[in-house]
DNA sequence: CTTCCATGTGAGCAATGTCAACATCTGAAC
DNA sequence: GTTCAGATGTTGACATTGCTCACATGGAAG
């Protein structure tokens, strides 16, 4: 919201948010194929070289989209682990990734494209981390035995199933009808994978 | 192996298959970006335009070499399934599945790209099946009495970890010392998450 | 031998990512 | 306030791409 209007003078004024802001929206409508610079330079209003002022590459742009969607990633997971019982943060969480990766499916897809060279830019890099780490310390707590293993299975499963259900490869399943499904799949997670409570 | 000469006469006679198998070298080196009809013409020695006559478009194409993939993955996991205990199965296509995805990383971010419009061509559809169940099956006996929702878990499971660490995701782990960690992950999965042996 | 149809060619179109040379604005120093 | 420098935007161009057309070729069927 409140995307200041399109100032119509020579210096657009913030061209760079604007830039990332559009490429967002042309990433939701129309996917990866459909992100474009000159396409991108045409919605903001601005001569198709203008971009290449605020971003070395096309990868370059891509990668400040990518950061800004962990943001809003980060943003959604942590929300739901607020106001939960300590013992059902981990489930309401996994709940939340996978309706993140079902709502924005071809941002979460790009977020974790490898061709993005998340190594290369810091932003994105520190965005990425930020929002692993949420997750992994909720995931860990699940099995104090083996933090580590616990974290990564967690996350393997949450990232595995989203990228399922968004990809339609579940048949029957289609994302409309998944909510049920998730919450039985992260309960059942975390009930046996979780805390092995007996000795 | 065997990839008959590049026979010189006009008619190439086996344009086809040599385009796909062109693709895939294409592809495994590097990555979706290289995969060009263009380039790829070139590479078999063919005009630009020739390629058309095959596929009625790049997606086409890219169908084709994700199918090829899914017989190479299959393949794969089914020799990891041969001659090993009941008991041992799935684990054992478990990590099958992720070496896989190890040793071909864009292949198998290739067969699993939504963009791919895998219900429109038949036969790519088949063989993605082919792979899903074999998979699915061995997963199913690990938990009689839920063997659907144990089916699904098993694959999102092994799915997630693939992409996770060929997208150099997890901190500290990389392709090559995958192995012990694999190994471990998929024991704890099947240990935990399979048979609920308790009443 | 002829004839037909699948297959391959070449030139060309619209679109893309990117660059270099030029234009314009804005903020800091005098 | 003027000036000047650097940041920002514009124009036009180049190489490349996916794809299509009209045409060339050649192997198989009659």
């Amino acid at each position: 919201m409140s995307t200041s209007e399109p100032t119509d003078r020579y210096h657009h004024g913030d061209l760079r948010r604007a830039l990332v802001e559009a490429a967002l929206e042309l990433l939701l409508e129309g996917g990866t194929e459909a992100l474009g610079m000159r396409e991108l330079a045409r919605r903001v209003g601005v001569s198709s070289a203008a971009p290449y002022r605020h971003f070395r590459d096309k990868q370059a742009l891509i990668q400040a989209v990518a950061a800004a969607g962990f943001a809003l990633f980060l943003e959604a997971v942590e929300a739901a682990k607020a106001g939960v019982a300590a013992d059902e943060q981990f489930g309401a969480m996994a709940e939340a990734y996978v309706q993140f990766a079902l709502r924005y499916p071809r941002l979460y897809k790009l977020m974790f494209s490898s061709e993005l060279g998340k190594f290369e830019d810091k932003d994105l890099r520190r965005a990425a981390d930020a929002a692993y780490a949420s997750l992994a310390v909720a995931a860990a707590k699940e099995d104090p035995e083996a933090p580590g293993e616990a974290a990564i299975s967690a996350w393997a499963f949450v990232h595995g199933l989203s990228l399922l259900l968004l990809d339609e490869q579940l048949l029957g399943v289609s994302a409309a009808n998944a909510g049920p499904l998730v919450r039985a799949l992260t309960r059942r997670h975390a009930q046996r994978f979780g805390k092995p409570h007996s000795a």
